[in-house]
DNA sequence: CCCCAGGTGTGCGATAATCGCACTAGGTGT
DNA sequence: ACACCTAGTGCGATTATCGCACACCTGGGG
């Protein structure tokens, strides 16, 4: 018996970095903290191994352990977060701030991610409405999900089999969704396109709403010609 | 000649993860994104090393690359940062926001970080005010420097050698510092003491003002208490 | 009191993962 | 076409990692 078939190592990825960042992910699903035990058990790795990855996230702040030793996600990372694509939210926050005010609801800033995603990359809540929908900055949502993907997607070539809906958005200039990634709310957004690189993200609102889109989709259409205008990629 | 003297490997920590933080950290210096070979050269490993290590982090969306192969920070690094001290920062947010609009000023909540440093969680800034500070969340300082950090010290036992201010603060319930991390700006911050844990951060405000810090610090002890009363860690 | 149970933390040898060479491929400017 | 730059890859040598075995601490019974 020639001891086992081929193990056929991936030369292409890094074992112990997807490892310790799959520390990190499972540390963000548990949000009362774990101990080096549970963190070992939970992505599957010599609990020795767990140490090591821990002390060295430690090291860079990307976990800490409190005073019973629980180990919870550390602030080094909003540090990190904070530099991702610096220049698109510091032109998108006023905008944002602005269309949540002005309409009344929940504004936010979507960007593609792979071919057939989409992540929320910054979501801001009005202030003075009488209810309105929160949901978390870093979503992760289908792209033809939900008025901001279909608004990615109206910006891009047309795909085969795509959704009619994206076609009617290619035309109005704004995606329309309802109760497709939350249940009730009503989704309106446009697509922000560079001239250099093309759809860059998309800016929509969250609405309780259910009666004639046309004044949010203005509104939405208006607010992502602003960053367009003003965000300039090298 | 009997080879090298002796190598001594870090058993402790993990020189791969170690890298690839090292990776992400340069990134966040680099707003423009980099080569291949540039983060090879910035953290001084082989090329091919840093190749494996991007394109691990890309596979968990930690960095991206663009169109012309320039490598960014990728936002999974927003969704990990958002389950960073949930629960603190869940009950700040309302009380910051309200600080912040009711003081005219831009108001901060800050997390001690190991012996002597403390780092900023959250920053909030006014909406109507004819002019006020900004600063980036996720920025670390000295704990001896700035109204946070002296409000941090305030609620710890006494160390040799502590600042004066310390003491006041100790006294009065707020510190105030007059530009020490930042020109012509004042600090007036207050301890957020959880019974169980001790300070866990301190929540103040940037203010333009020269004169009586009194009000402010009547402010800022106010929404340290009642953030205070409201969290509780396991 | 002592001992056990359940957890964390650590030295060290075997082994598998990483490193880096040598090479291919693609694109740019002369 | 050529020289020159950077990205990307297969593969053997080397070295970092893995995981055992053990020490240590803390709390709770017997």
């Amino acid at each position: 018996m020639p001891t086992t078939p081929a193990p056929q190592p991936d030369t292409r990825t890094s074992k112990t970095l997807h490892n310790g960042i799959e520390v990190l992910e499972l540390l963000s699903r548990s949000p009362h903290g774990l101990s080096v035990t549970e963190v070992a058990e939970g992505i599957g790795v010599h609990r020795t191994v767990a140490h090591r990855l821990v002390r060295t996230l430690e090291e860079h702040r990307l976990c800490k352990r409190d005073a019973f030793k629980r180990i919870t996600l550390g602030p080094g990372l909003v540090a990190l977060a904070e530099s991702v694509e610096v220049d698109l939210r510091e032109v998108a926050r006023p905008v944002l701030t602005d269309l949540a005010e002005a309409q009344g609801a929940t504004a936010h800033l979507v960007v593609p991610e792979g071919p057939d995603e989409a992540r929320a990359l910054m979501v801001v809540e009005p202030r003075h409405a009488r209810a309105h929908i929160a949901f978390r900055t870093g979503r992760v949502d289908p792209l033809d999900k939900g008025s901001a993907g279909l608004a990615l997607l109206s910006a891009m070539p047309p795909r085969p089999g795509e959704r009619e809906e994206v076609a009617l958005a290619r035309r109005r200039g704004y995606a329309v969704s309802h109760a497709e990634v939350t249940n009730a709310v009503t989704g309106v957004s446009a697509p922000v396109i560079s001239p250099r690189n093309g759809p860059v993200a998309s800016i929509g609102i969250s609405v309780l709403e259910l009666d004639d889109p046309a004044p949010f989709g203005a509104a939405v259409v208006e607010a992502a010609r602003r960053i367009a205008g003003m965000v300039h990629l090298p």
